[in-house]
DNA sequence: TATTTTAGATGATGATCATCATATAATTTG
DNA sequence: CAAATTATATGATGATCATCATCTAAAATA
Protein backbone atom coordinates (compact mmCIF):
# COMPACT_ATOMS: atom_id res chain seq x y z
CA UNK A 1 0.00 0.00 0.00
CA UNK A 2 2.37 2.71 0.70
CA UNK A 3 3.96 4.12 -1.79
CA UNK A 4 7.23 6.22 -2.54
CA UNK A 5 8.31 9.91 -2.52
CA UNK A 6 8.07 10.11 -5.99
CA UNK A 7 4.95 8.31 -6.12
CA UNK A 8 3.17 10.18 -3.42
CA UNK A 9 3.76 13.64 -5.55
CA UNK A 10 2.47 12.23 -8.61
CA UNK A 11 -0.72 10.64 -6.33
CA UNK A 12 -1.16 14.54 -4.87
CA UNK A 13 -1.24 15.53 -8.74
CA UNK A 14 -3.83 13.08 -9.36
CA UNK A 15 -5.65 14.32 -6.67
CA UNK A 16 -5.98 17.60 -8.06
CA UNK A 17 -6.63 16.85 -11.74
CA UNK A 18 -9.05 14.73 -10.96
CA UNK A 19 -10.64 17.21 -8.54
CA UNK A 20 -10.36 20.04 -10.83
CA UNK A 21 -12.59 17.86 -13.04
CA UNK A 22 -15.34 16.48 -10.91
CA UNK A 23 -15.76 20.29 -9.72
CA UNK A 24 -16.41 21.83 -12.74
CA UNK A 25 -18.36 19.01 -13.95
CA UNK A 26 -20.77 18.53 -10.29
CA UNK A 27 -19.92 21.78 -8.72
CA UNK A 28 -17.04 23.16 -5.89
CA UNK A 29 -20.71 21.89 -3.51
CA UNK A 30 -21.73 18.72 -4.74
CA UNK A 31 -18.67 16.76 -4.37
CA UNK A 32 -17.45 15.70 -0.81
CA UNK A 33 -13.91 14.90 -0.08
CA UNK A 34 -15.12 11.17 -0.24
CA UNK A 35 -16.00 11.01 -3.88
CA UNK A 36 -12.98 12.85 -4.63
CA UNK A 37 -10.72 10.63 -3.01
CA UNK A 38 -12.52 7.52 -4.92
CA UNK A 39 -12.53 8.94 -8.22
CA UNK A 40 -8.85 9.78 -7.46
CA UNK A 41 -8.55 5.67 -6.40
CA UNK A 42 -7.84 5.71 -2.93
CA UNK A 43 -10.26 6.20 0.42
CA UNK A 44 -11.30 9.01 2.15
CA UNK A 45 -9.11 8.71 5.14
CA UNK A 46 -5.77 9.93 3.44
CA UNK A 47 -7.34 13.24 2.24
CA UNK A 48 -5.74 15.42 5.12
CA UNK A 49 -1.54 13.96 4.69
CA UNK A 50 -2.21 15.45 1.17
CA UNK A 51 -4.11 18.78 1.75
CA UNK A 52 -4.69 21.02 5.23
CA UNK A 53 -8.68 21.18 3.81
CA UNK A 54 -10.82 20.92 1.20
CA UNK A 55 -10.85 24.61 0.87
CA UNK A 56 -6.97 24.61 -0.06
CA UNK A 57 -7.70 21.74 -2.29
CA UNK A 58 -10.58 23.64 -3.90
CA UNK A 59 -8.00 26.58 -4.36
CA UNK A 60 -5.94 24.28 -6.37
CA UNK A 61 -7.90 22.38 -8.54
CA UNK A 62 -9.32 26.19 -9.33
CA UNK A 63 -5.51 26.83 -10.14
CA UNK A 64 -4.79 24.08 -11.52
CA UNK A 65 -7.97 24.63 -14.66
CA UNK A 66 -7.19 28.16 -14.92
CA UNK A 67 -3.06 27.13 -15.99
CA UNK A 68 -4.89 24.48 -18.16
CA UNK A 69 -6.83 27.10 -20.21
CA UNK A 70 -4.05 29.39 -20.22
CA UNK A 71 -1.43 26.87 -21.36
CA UNK A 72 -3.95 25.86 -24.18
CA UNK A 73 -4.11 29.21 -25.60
CA UNK A 74 -0.54 29.45 -25.45
CA UNK A 75 -0.20 26.40 -27.35
CA UNK A 76 -3.21 26.77 -29.99
CA UNK A 77 -3.04 30.50 -30.38
CA UNK A 78 -0.31 32.35 -29.50
CA UNK A 79 2.23 30.26 -31.15
CA UNK A 80 -0.04 30.01 -34.30
CA UNK A 81 0.64 33.53 -34.69
CA UNK A 82 0.18 34.31 -38.18
CA UNK A 83 -2.78 36.62 -37.62
CA UNK A 84 -4.23 38.44 -34.40
CA UNK A 85 -7.41 38.06 -33.30
CA UNK A 86 -9.83 35.30 -31.16
CA UNK A 87 -11.56 33.71 -34.40
CA UNK A 88 -9.94 30.55 -33.55
CA UNK A 89 -10.50 30.63 -30.23
CA UNK A 90 -14.01 32.11 -30.62
CA UNK A 91 -14.67 28.96 -32.76
CA UNK A 92 -13.46 26.42 -30.41
CA UNK A 93 -14.80 27.85 -27.49
CA UNK A 94 -18.49 28.01 -28.35
CA UNK A 95 -18.50 24.33 -30.01
CA UNK A 96 -20.72 21.90 -29.31
CA UNK A 97 -17.30 19.74 -27.99
CA UNK A 98 -16.85 22.46 -25.26
CA UNK A 99 -20.17 22.82 -23.96
CA UNK A 100 -20.76 19.20 -23.92
CA UNK A 101 -17.19 18.37 -21.59
CA UNK A 102 -17.53 20.94 -18.57
CA UNK A 103 -15.49 18.79 -16.91
CA UNK A 104 -11.93 19.52 -19.13
CA UNK A 105 -13.16 23.26 -20.44
CA UNK A 106 -13.07 26.59 -18.92
CA UNK A 107 -13.38 27.14 -15.64
CA UNK A 108 -14.57 30.56 -15.68
CA UNK A 109 -18.07 29.38 -17.24
CA UNK A 110 -18.72 26.14 -14.75
CA UNK A 111 -17.40 27.92 -11.61
CA UNK A 112 -17.35 31.60 -11.97
CA UNK A 113 -20.80 31.93 -10.33
CA UNK A 114 -19.82 29.78 -7.16
CA UNK A 115 -16.08 31.80 -6.92
CA UNK A 116 -18.33 34.60 -6.72
CA UNK A 117 -20.00 33.51 -3.38
CA UNK A 118 -16.73 32.17 -1.76
CA UNK A 119 -14.27 34.13 0.16
CA UNK A 120 -10.82 33.03 1.03
CA UNK A 121 -7.84 31.20 -0.98
CA UNK A 122 -9.94 29.87 -3.62
CA UNK A 123 -11.91 33.18 -4.26
CA UNK A 124 -8.07 35.08 -4.56
CA UNK A 125 -6.58 32.30 -6.30
CA UNK A 126 -9.23 32.14 -9.17
CA UNK A 127 -8.96 35.62 -9.06
CA UNK A 128 -5.42 36.12 -9.39
CA UNK A 129 -5.43 33.26 -12.42
CA UNK A 130 -8.39 35.37 -14.12
CA UNK A 131 -6.00 37.91 -14.42
CA UNK A 132 -3.18 35.93 -15.35
CA UNK A 133 -5.66 34.83 -18.62
CA UNK A 134 -6.63 38.42 -19.62
CA UNK A 135 -3.13 39.70 -19.74
CA UNK A 136 -1.81 36.57 -21.91
CA UNK A 137 -5.15 37.02 -24.27
CA UNK A 138 -4.90 40.91 -24.28
CA UNK A 139 -1.75 40.23 -26.25
CA UNK A 140 -3.90 39.17 -29.07
CA UNK A 141 -6.05 42.15 -29.43
CA UNK A 142 -5.87 43.85 -32.44
CA UNK A 143 -6.94 47.06 -30.30
CA UNK A 144 -3.67 49.95 -30.56
CA UNK A 145 -3.35 51.27 -26.89
CA UNK A 146 -2.65 48.74 -24.00
CA UNK A 147 -6.16 49.97 -22.21
CA UNK A 148 -8.16 49.50 -25.27
CA UNK A 149 -6.67 45.76 -25.79
CA UNK A 150 -7.96 45.07 -22.18
CA UNK A 151 -11.26 45.99 -22.22
CA UNK A 152 -11.44 44.39 -25.71
CA UNK A 153 -11.21 40.95 -24.37
CA UNK A 154 -12.52 41.47 -20.93
CA UNK A 155 -15.77 42.15 -23.15
CA UNK A 156 -14.98 38.80 -25.62
CA UNK A 157 -14.39 36.63 -22.40
CA UNK A 158 -17.49 37.99 -20.73
CA UNK A 159 -19.60 37.26 -23.90
CA UNK A 160 -17.85 33.77 -24.46
CA UNK A 161 -18.27 32.38 -20.75
CA UNK A 162 -22.14 33.82 -20.86
CA UNK A 163 -23.19 32.10 -23.96
CA UNK A 164 -21.49 29.11 -23.04
CA UNK A 165 -22.91 28.81 -19.45
CA UNK A 166 -26.53 29.89 -21.19
CA UNK A 167 -26.03 26.88 -23.93
CA UNK A 168 -25.48 24.31 -21.14
CA UNK A 169 -28.55 25.98 -19.07
CA UNK A 170 -31.37 25.42 -21.51
CA UNK A 171 -32.49 22.16 -21.78
CA UNK A 172 -33.45 22.22 -25.63
CA UNK A 173 -30.78 20.97 -27.74
CA UNK A 174 -32.06 23.35 -30.63
CA UNK A 175 -31.93 26.42 -28.55
CA UNK A 176 -28.90 25.19 -26.86
CA UNK A 177 -27.31 25.82 -30.59
CA UNK A 178 -28.59 28.77 -31.06
CA UNK A 179 -27.43 30.14 -28.22
CA UNK A 180 -23.85 29.15 -29.76
CA UNK A 181 -24.71 30.05 -32.65
CA UNK A 182 -25.59 33.53 -32.22
CA UNK A 183 -22.39 34.42 -29.82
CA UNK A 184 -20.16 33.10 -32.40
CA UNK A 185 -21.99 35.16 -35.19
CA UNK A 186 -21.81 38.18 -32.88
CA UNK A 187 -18.17 37.89 -31.47
CA UNK A 188 -17.05 36.87 -35.12
CA UNK A 189 -18.36 39.89 -36.77
CA UNK A 190 -16.63 41.94 -34.59
CA UNK A 191 -13.43 40.71 -34.88
CA UNK A 192 -13.64 41.29 -38.86
CA UNK A 193 -14.72 44.59 -38.13
CA UNK A 194 -11.67 44.88 -35.61
CA UNK A 195 -9.21 43.84 -38.24
CA UNK A 196 -10.10 46.44 -41.02
CA UNK A 197 -7.12 48.47 -41.96
CA UNK A 198 -7.41 51.41 -39.70
CA UNK A 199 -7.99 53.86 -42.67
CA UNK A 200 -10.61 52.34 -43.73
CA UNK A 201 -12.26 52.78 -39.87
CA UNK A 202 -11.49 56.61 -40.38
CA UNK A 203 -13.48 56.77 -44.03
CA UNK A 204 -16.47 55.03 -42.44
CA UNK A 205 -16.24 57.42 -39.14
CA UNK A 206 -15.77 60.66 -41.28
CA UNK A 207 -18.94 59.10 -43.62
CA UNK A 208 -21.19 59.62 -40.38
CA UNK B 1 -50.09 28.85 15.85
CA UNK B 2 -52.89 27.98 13.16
CA UNK B 3 -53.05 30.05 10.41
CA UNK B 4 -56.64 30.61 7.83
CA UNK B 5 -56.10 29.40 4.46
CA UNK B 6 -55.64 32.85 3.15
CA UNK B 7 -52.68 33.12 4.82
CA UNK B 8 -51.61 30.16 4.52
CA UNK B 9 -51.37 30.55 0.81
CA UNK B 10 -49.55 33.82 1.75
CA UNK B 11 -46.92 31.88 4.13
CA UNK B 12 -46.45 29.78 1.04
CA UNK B 13 -45.54 32.62 -1.03
CA UNK B 14 -43.36 33.85 1.13
CA UNK B 15 -41.47 30.94 1.66
CA UNK B 16 -40.94 31.05 -2.47
CA UNK B 17 -39.77 34.58 -2.70
CA UNK B 18 -37.08 33.91 0.08
CA UNK B 19 -36.08 31.34 -1.23
CA UNK B 20 -35.73 32.43 -4.37
CA UNK B 21 -33.47 35.50 -2.83
CA UNK B 22 -31.77 32.81 -0.62
CA UNK B 23 -30.41 30.49 -3.66
CA UNK B 24 -29.37 33.52 -5.75
CA UNK B 25 -27.45 35.07 -2.71
CA UNK B 26 -25.58 31.67 -1.82
CA UNK B 27 -26.01 29.19 -4.41
CA UNK B 28 -28.96 25.93 -4.85
CA UNK B 29 -26.49 23.43 -3.18
CA UNK B 30 -26.19 25.73 -0.21
CA UNK B 31 -28.75 26.57 1.71
CA UNK B 32 -30.94 23.56 3.30
CA UNK B 33 -34.77 23.27 3.79
CA UNK B 34 -34.25 24.35 7.61
CA UNK B 35 -32.44 27.72 6.88
CA UNK B 36 -35.31 28.01 4.18
CA UNK B 37 -37.85 28.02 6.72
CA UNK B 38 -36.23 30.03 9.25
CA UNK B 39 -35.71 32.50 7.05
CA UNK B 40 -39.31 32.76 6.28
CA UNK B 41 -39.80 32.91 10.11
CA UNK B 42 -40.89 29.21 10.53
CA UNK B 43 -39.37 26.28 11.63
CA UNK B 44 -38.85 23.22 9.49
CA UNK B 45 -41.14 20.86 10.22
CA UNK B 46 -43.75 22.02 8.69
CA UNK B 47 -42.10 22.37 5.18
CA UNK B 48 -43.92 19.25 3.53
CA UNK B 49 -46.70 20.48 3.93
CA UNK B 50 -46.30 23.14 1.09
CA UNK B 51 -43.92 21.84 -0.96
CA UNK B 52 -43.48 18.13 -1.86
CA UNK B 53 -40.02 18.13 -1.94
CA UNK B 54 -37.37 20.69 -1.60
CA UNK B 55 -36.61 19.86 -5.86
CA UNK B 56 -40.52 21.23 -5.88
CA UNK B 57 -39.46 24.56 -3.80
CA UNK B 58 -36.26 24.93 -6.47
CA UNK B 59 -38.00 24.87 -9.42
CA UNK B 60 -41.09 27.19 -8.08
CA UNK B 61 -37.99 29.64 -6.77
CA UNK B 62 -36.18 29.84 -10.18
CA UNK B 63 -39.73 30.36 -11.59
CA UNK B 64 -40.34 32.67 -9.19
CA UNK B 65 -36.66 35.00 -10.29
CA UNK B 66 -37.32 34.53 -14.08
CA UNK B 67 -41.07 36.10 -13.29
CA UNK B 68 -39.34 38.65 -11.58
CA UNK B 69 -37.35 39.95 -14.51
CA UNK B 70 -39.79 39.41 -16.96
CA UNK B 71 -42.06 41.49 -15.57
CA UNK B 72 -38.79 44.29 -14.60
CA UNK B 73 -38.36 44.42 -18.16
CA UNK B 74 -41.94 44.75 -19.10
CA UNK B 75 -42.66 46.78 -16.48
CA UNK B 76 -39.90 49.86 -17.11
CA UNK B 77 -38.46 49.02 -21.13
CA UNK B 78 -41.44 47.87 -22.93
CA UNK B 79 -43.95 50.52 -21.26
CA UNK B 80 -41.30 53.27 -21.58
CA UNK B 81 -41.33 52.43 -25.53
CA UNK B 82 -40.24 55.74 -26.69
CA UNK B 83 -37.26 54.40 -29.09
CA UNK B 84 -36.14 50.62 -29.23
CA UNK B 85 -33.18 48.92 -28.30
CA UNK B 86 -31.93 47.60 -24.94
CA UNK B 87 -29.33 50.76 -23.98
CA UNK B 88 -31.13 51.71 -20.75
CA UNK B 89 -31.70 47.71 -20.06
CA UNK B 90 -27.84 47.29 -20.58
CA UNK B 91 -26.68 50.04 -18.36
CA UNK B 92 -29.41 48.63 -15.33
CA UNK B 93 -28.09 45.26 -16.18
CA UNK B 94 -24.61 46.19 -16.13
CA UNK B 95 -24.87 48.37 -12.79
CA UNK B 96 -22.87 48.37 -9.44
CA UNK B 97 -25.86 48.02 -8.25
CA UNK B 98 -27.09 44.83 -9.18
CA UNK B 99 -23.62 43.39 -9.48
CA UNK B 100 -23.54 44.02 -5.36
CA UNK B 101 -27.59 42.91 -5.16
CA UNK B 102 -27.39 38.86 -6.51
CA UNK B 103 -30.28 38.08 -4.13
CA UNK B 104 -32.83 40.39 -6.03
CA UNK B 105 -30.69 40.44 -9.54
CA UNK B 106 -31.06 38.09 -12.42
CA UNK B 107 -30.76 34.30 -12.40
CA UNK B 108 -29.30 33.65 -15.51
CA UNK B 109 -26.01 35.10 -14.21
CA UNK B 110 -26.27 33.88 -10.43
CA UNK B 111 -27.54 30.22 -10.99
CA UNK B 112 -27.47 29.53 -14.55
CA UNK B 113 -24.14 27.17 -14.05
CA UNK B 114 -25.83 25.40 -11.51
CA UNK B 115 -28.82 24.97 -13.25
CA UNK B 116 -26.64 23.83 -16.08
CA UNK B 117 -26.03 20.69 -13.84
CA UNK B 118 -29.53 19.64 -12.50
CA UNK B 119 -31.98 17.84 -14.49
CA UNK B 120 -35.57 17.17 -13.62
CA UNK B 121 -38.13 20.18 -13.05
CA UNK B 122 -36.25 22.76 -11.89
CA UNK B 123 -34.20 22.58 -15.11
CA UNK B 124 -37.10 22.28 -17.38
CA UNK B 125 -38.23 25.21 -15.74
CA UNK B 126 -35.69 27.27 -15.79
CA UNK B 127 -35.54 26.42 -19.65
CA UNK B 128 -38.70 27.62 -20.06
CA UNK B 129 -38.78 30.85 -18.30
CA UNK B 130 -35.58 31.48 -20.44
CA UNK B 131 -36.77 31.11 -23.53
CA UNK B 132 -40.00 33.08 -22.12
CA UNK B 133 -37.47 35.88 -21.66
CA UNK B 134 -35.83 35.67 -24.91
CA UNK B 135 -39.56 36.46 -26.62
CA UNK B 136 -39.82 38.79 -24.60
CA UNK B 137 -36.55 40.58 -25.26
CA UNK B 138 -36.50 39.61 -28.93
CA UNK B 139 -39.25 42.44 -29.45
CA UNK B 140 -37.09 44.94 -28.76
CA UNK B 141 -34.53 44.50 -30.84
CA UNK B 142 -34.04 46.80 -34.31
CA UNK B 143 -32.95 43.61 -36.52
CA UNK B 144 -35.63 43.19 -39.56
CA UNK B 145 -36.28 39.28 -39.52
CA UNK B 146 -37.72 37.87 -36.40
CA UNK B 147 -34.58 35.59 -36.31
CA UNK B 148 -32.26 37.80 -36.70
CA UNK B 149 -33.91 39.80 -33.65
CA UNK B 150 -33.63 36.40 -31.86
CA UNK B 151 -30.00 35.64 -32.75
CA UNK B 152 -29.25 39.62 -31.20
CA UNK B 153 -31.13 39.14 -28.17
CA UNK B 154 -29.32 35.77 -27.40
CA UNK B 155 -25.86 37.14 -27.75
CA UNK B 156 -26.61 40.54 -26.15
CA UNK B 157 -27.77 38.44 -23.00
CA UNK B 158 -24.74 36.09 -23.39
CA UNK B 159 -22.55 38.97 -22.55
CA UNK B 160 -24.65 40.65 -20.60
CA UNK B 161 -24.78 37.46 -17.97
CA UNK B 162 -20.89 36.40 -18.65
CA UNK B 163 -20.05 40.36 -17.35
CA UNK B 164 -22.19 39.93 -14.89
CA UNK B 165 -20.88 36.84 -13.37
CA UNK B 166 -17.12 37.27 -14.14
CA UNK B 167 -17.03 41.22 -12.19
CA UNK B 168 -18.78 39.46 -9.16
CA UNK B 169 -15.97 36.58 -9.27
CA UNK B 170 -13.11 38.82 -9.27
CA UNK B 171 -12.13 40.19 -6.07
CA UNK B 172 -10.35 43.25 -6.70
CA UNK B 173 -13.11 46.03 -6.92
CA UNK B 174 -11.07 47.95 -9.85
CA UNK B 175 -10.94 45.18 -12.27
CA UNK B 176 -14.65 43.57 -11.14
CA UNK B 177 -16.03 47.31 -12.22
CA UNK B 178 -13.40 47.35 -15.52
CA UNK B 179 -15.64 43.99 -16.36
CA UNK B 180 -18.62 45.72 -16.11
CA UNK B 181 -17.73 49.10 -18.19
CA UNK B 182 -15.69 47.23 -20.52
CA UNK B 183 -19.12 44.85 -21.47
CA UNK B 184 -20.92 48.28 -21.28
CA UNK B 185 -19.19 49.85 -23.72
CA UNK B 186 -18.82 47.06 -25.70
CA UNK B 187 -22.63 46.31 -26.25
CA UNK B 188 -23.53 50.23 -26.45
CA UNK B 189 -21.64 50.46 -29.07
CA UNK B 190 -22.69 47.75 -30.77
CA UNK B 191 -26.55 49.40 -30.11
CA UNK B 192 -25.35 52.27 -31.79
CA UNK B 193 -24.30 50.55 -34.99
CA UNK B 194 -27.39 48.76 -34.82
CA UNK B 195 -29.54 51.50 -34.72
CA UNK B 196 -27.62 53.39 -37.38
CA UNK B 197 -30.39 53.94 -41.06
CA UNK B 198 -29.83 51.15 -43.42
CA UNK B 199 -28.56 53.39 -45.85
CA UNK B 200 -25.78 54.10 -44.20
CA UNK B 201 -24.53 50.73 -43.02
CA UNK B 202 -24.93 50.38 -46.70
CA UNK B 203 -22.48 52.43 -47.68
CA UNK B 204 -20.21 51.37 -44.90
CA UNK B 205 -20.88 48.42 -46.69
CA UNK B 206 -20.00 49.48 -50.48
CA UNK B 207 -16.62 51.25 -49.17
CA UNK B 208 -15.37 47.85 -47.40
C1' DT C 1 20.21 -4.43 8.48
C1' DA C 2 17.80 -1.48 11.84
C1' DT C 3 15.43 2.77 12.53
C1' DT C 4 12.75 6.44 11.13
C1' DT C 5 9.53 8.40 8.19
C1' DT C 6 5.31 8.65 5.81
C1' DA C 7 1.34 7.25 2.33
C1' DG C 8 -2.67 5.50 2.68
C1' DA C 9 -6.56 2.65 5.14
C1' DT C 10 -9.79 2.35 8.69
C1' DG C 11 -13.10 3.90 11.47
C1' DA C 12 -14.82 7.50 14.82
C1' DT C 13 -16.66 12.19 15.60
C1' DG C 14 -20.02 15.52 15.50
C1' DA C 15 -22.41 18.54 12.28
C1' DT C 16 -25.85 19.05 8.91
C1' DC C 17 -28.68 17.33 5.39
C1' DA C 18 -33.63 15.87 3.35
C1' DT C 19 -37.44 13.58 4.68
C1' DC C 20 -41.15 12.14 7.43
C1' DA C 21 -44.25 10.63 11.50
C1' DT C 22 -46.46 12.50 14.95
C1' DA C 23 -48.46 16.10 17.94
C1' DT C 24 -50.76 20.46 18.72
C1' DA C 25 -53.80 23.99 18.02
C1' DA C 26 -56.57 27.04 15.32
C1' DT C 27 -59.88 27.49 11.72
C1' DT C 28 -63.63 25.68 8.77
C1' DT C 29 -67.59 23.50 8.26
C1' DG C 30 -71.57 20.98 9.42
C1' DC D 1 -71.24 24.21 19.46
C1' DA D 2 -68.89 19.88 17.68
C1' DA D 3 -66.23 17.50 14.25
C1' DA D 4 -63.21 17.53 10.62
C1' DT D 5 -59.57 19.74 8.51
C1' DT D 6 -55.17 21.65 8.16
C1' DA D 7 -51.00 24.79 9.17
C1' DT D 8 -47.19 24.63 11.79
C1' DA D 9 -44.05 22.58 15.49
C1' DT D 10 -41.26 18.99 17.36
C1' DG D 11 -38.24 15.50 17.14
C1' DA D 12 -36.60 11.13 14.93
C1' DT D 13 -34.45 8.91 10.89
C1' DG D 14 -30.68 7.60 8.27
C1' DA D 15 -27.44 9.55 4.89
C1' DT D 16 -23.58 12.25 4.08
C1' DC D 17 -20.44 15.79 5.25
C1' DA D 18 -15.44 17.54 6.80
C1' DT D 19 -12.13 16.45 9.92
C1' DC D 20 -9.06 13.75 12.57
C1' DA D 21 -6.71 9.94 15.45
C1' DT D 22 -4.89 5.74 14.88
C1' DC D 23 -2.87 1.90 12.56
C1' DT D 24 -0.19 -0.51 8.80
C1' DA D 25 3.39 -1.47 6.03
C1' DA D 26 6.56 0.00 2.80
C1' DA D 27 10.17 3.11 1.61
C1' DA D 28 13.96 6.07 2.96
C1' DT D 29 17.90 6.50 5.51
C1' DA D 30 21.59 5.75 8.63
Amino acid sequence: MRKSRAEAAQTRERIVSRASAMFREHGLADVGVASLMADAGLTHGGFYAHFESREALVAEALRFALVQSAQRIYLSELRNGDKPGYSRLIRKYLSKEHRDDAKNGCVLASLGAEVARRDGESRSVFARGFNELVALLADLSPARTRNARRAHILSVISALTGALTLARAVDDPDVSDEILASARNSLLAEERRRNLPVNRLAKHRMDA
